[in-house]
DNA sequence: CGCAGTTTGTCAACGGTGTTGACATCACGA
DNA sequence: TCGTGATGTCAACACCGTTGACAAACTGCG
């Protein structure tokens, strides 16, 4: 019953997303929403109670990348490895919408999904629950805090990347080297190789270091 | 020359520390500043480009808190922990800025302070070149990126805060067991206590790992 | 002394934001 | 057929950062 609805959650969501890769994150406003959507903007209160609920929608709503699904062939540790890679790889393909899983679980559909995902895999491979939710806040907060730091850098050309790594690692070799010694003397492999290898180095030692303290 | 200021930038930067403490990153505006300077909000403007630089000079104002002297009694462990502890909360207390990525070829001269602390210890540590390098981009990736996250709710009140952690769990909590047991079985334990507290654990498996894979 | 120049603070205003409450419109169930 | 409730429109509010014109207060110079 009631007027026939033409907005959706569905609809009002995929316009937000058009919107912000089109025209960045900081236009991912209500009226520029109403103009992109052809009605008022204050239309979208009726679907949403304010504009965060919305913007964790949106949020969301790219996480339904990350294929949740148990796989009974892999184990724990594989498992949790392709989880976090996915998740980043997620947030790297919209960086400006990454923005949005930063600072807040979205406590939404597929936020929920993964979260269960990588607790399930954490208990196959016999996490208590204390050591589980410490293990799960460390991957979490290491996964989505490398992609936001990243997602600047990821979001550029390939060869504007490659040209910024090696400024900076211009940049650390050229500090004088009586001044900073422990800086010259690893300024050749300071950000050397691809951001997405220094992750998978990363998740493993913080994986090895947290199956170490698995009780 | 010219009339006598009654502000300076040291004057606005220490007030709007106190503002922030006290009400929140989100009041942290020209008008809020205004009132708690007792002069016209505009008269900050003479002082700061825009507001974006005023946040980087809060930013710049806590960073220099980080302690970078060696401290001959303390392990490397002991160092490495303490360096990326006092990193964190410098950029807690800088949520504006710690949110905005800066992958500004200029590095700061505190930045590369920390960076060759870290490295030091490391060294010390007997982690070799290559490997030296790729512990310090997991403790600066998870070290920053962690803060990045916990940056916006670091800047509230302690009672929001709590208020927010309190919500978190009880809708992990509110979850159908059947459909998502694996948090079921973990819900009381997530986003218990403080971030800090979680910042601690991490850390301390992301070094025990890095420690494993020393060479 | 008086005038010019410079710096600094004040004021009004602009365009932007999210949000609210009153109103109109339309479809469905009683 | 007639409400009733859902939906969209509209005007308005309070807030935000920022700008340009103006006033005040000091220094340096003639």
């Amino acid at each position: 019953m009631g007027r026939p609805a033409a907005l959706s959650r569905e609809r009002i969501i995929s316009a937000a997303v058009v919107l912000a890769a089109r025209a960045g994150v900081d236009q991912l406003t209500v009226r520029a929403l109403g103009d992109e959507l052809g009605c008022d903007p204050t239309a979208l209160y009726r679907h949403f109670r304010n504009m965060e609920e919305l913007h964790r929608a949106v949020g969301d709503h790219f996480l339904a990348d990350v294929d949740v699904a148990p796989r009974p062939r892999e184990s724990w540790r594989t498992a949790v490895r392709r989880l976090c890679r996915e998740l980043r790889q997620a947030q790297l393909r919209q960086p400006r919408l990454a923005v949005f899983v930063r600072s807040a679980p979205t406590r939404l559909q597929n936020e929920v999904a993964i979260t269960e995902a990588l607790l399930r895999e954490l208990a196959k491979g016999g996490f208590r629950a204390p050591a589980a939710a410490r293990a799960y806040h460390a991957l979490i907060e290491f996964t989505v805090g490398s992609a936001t730091i990243d997602a600047a850098l990821a979001s550029q050309p390939v060869a504007t990347r490659e040209a910024t790594y090696r400024t900076w690692r211009s940049d650390y070799a050229a500090l004088p080297a009586d001044e900073f010694p422990a800086i010259a003397a690893v300024a050749s492999h300071l950000y050397q190789g691809s951001a997405d290898r220094r992750f998978d180095d990363a998740l493993d030692a913080l994986l090895a270091g947290l199956e170490s303290r698995r009780r």
